[in-house]
DNA sequence: GGCTTATGCTTAACATGTTAAACAAAAGCC
DNA sequence: GGCTTTTGTTTAACATGTTAAGCATAAGCC
């Protein structure tokens, strides 16, 4: 829906306004960033009480599920890349919230796991955090967020497969051209 | 220069998941996140092309929809902070391809537009943008699109109610604690 | 009118993400 | 064994987002 573009002024408004563009809101992108927006703003909160950001926060979840990581498999699973992970680590490594080891096999790898103080700090946010996730499923329903789940899987997955024409190369996990997401401050 | 993390070693996934957190895969950001990124991996490229950050692009795309708008109504629906609006417009205007004009009642107050340029851009990016819908649409299938977007907008909705307790205050527009996002170099 | 407060926007300072280069170790090759 | 190439990770330089302060104008009050 455009808007009719003469309205006050003549001046530069061609009115041969960009085709057909779709209106703002039914664009992708924004509705997920804004719905992951509506989302963490939740969340944030916590998360800020406690010092940690986001992407710390990422990380030291990532941990959990596993007993030790290499670097780079865990910036894929936090979608974070090398260099700012590095950084994340040895600030959490600081703050004794996780740990490192280098792989005596090859001394280029290092395997990263959680500390006792950042189990601690994962039992303390994650009551919170489950707690917030209830109430975002109660708010939401259930099945609703069931059924989104089911559809972003799927929509990443559709994606992820090689476009029908034209697919030279076969970049790996991470692409050059990845992605950020940002957010707040510690 | 490979780099399929988990490919060589076996560490890829423990079923020993410590607490009872729920897992990084079923986490709403998360999923939220990387549905948004394999989203933006289809566009990128076209915006790069142009010279457009998803940022500019964004704002470009709301002034199309409109005459002219404030600079915090932009903003606003743009999700940009003000600060990195005021540095996107001055960058935009640089390049011809908007414009500004202060309300000669509130000399405060400013109005941006689209310029000539600049909608000459939005047609050339918008309709490479809108091929790349389509054949996300026919990847992914328009009924789970429109399936998804409608469960966006509704938990968008659901979280931006007042929660039942605690609701101190009714920040405004742009809360605080917005929101970022990030993103390509020009 | 003169004063204080609020508003719209920008600038400054800082934190963080991004990209490219650097480094060290391992793997391949002769 | 040397040599080159590849791999895992970090550092450096830069772009961008974020937060707080600044500035100018407007609005409210006396």
């Amino acid at each position: 829906m455009r808007k009719d573009s003469t309205s006050n002024n003549g001046s530069s408004r061609p009115e041969s306004t960009p085709k057909q563009l779709r209106s703002f809101e039914r664009s992708l992108p924004m509705a997920l960033l804004r719905a992951r927006e509506a989302v963490m703003r939740e969340f944030r909160a916590a998360l800020r009480r406690h010092g940690l950001t986001e992407q710390q926060w990422r990380v030291l979840r990532a941990l959990t599920a596993r007993d030790e990581m290499e670097i780079l498999a865990l910036a894929d699973v936090t979608f974070l890349l090398p260099p700012s992970l590095s950084r994340i680590l040895r600030d959490l490594e600081e703050r004794k919230l996780i740990r490192r080891r280098v792989i005596p096999e090859d001394l280029r790898r290092a395997l990263v796991s959680i500390a006792p103080r950042g189990i601690a700090m994962i039992e303390t946010v994650g009551s919170q955090s489950e707690k917030t996730y209830s109430e975002i499923t109660r708010r939401f329903g259930a099945d609703r967020l069931r059924a989104l789940h089911e559809l972003l899987a799927s929509l990443e997955h559709s994606l992820s497969e090689p476009k029908p024409a034209a697919s030279p190369k076969k970049r790996a996990l991470h692409a050059r051209t990845r992605a950020p997401d940002l957010r707040q401050r510690s």
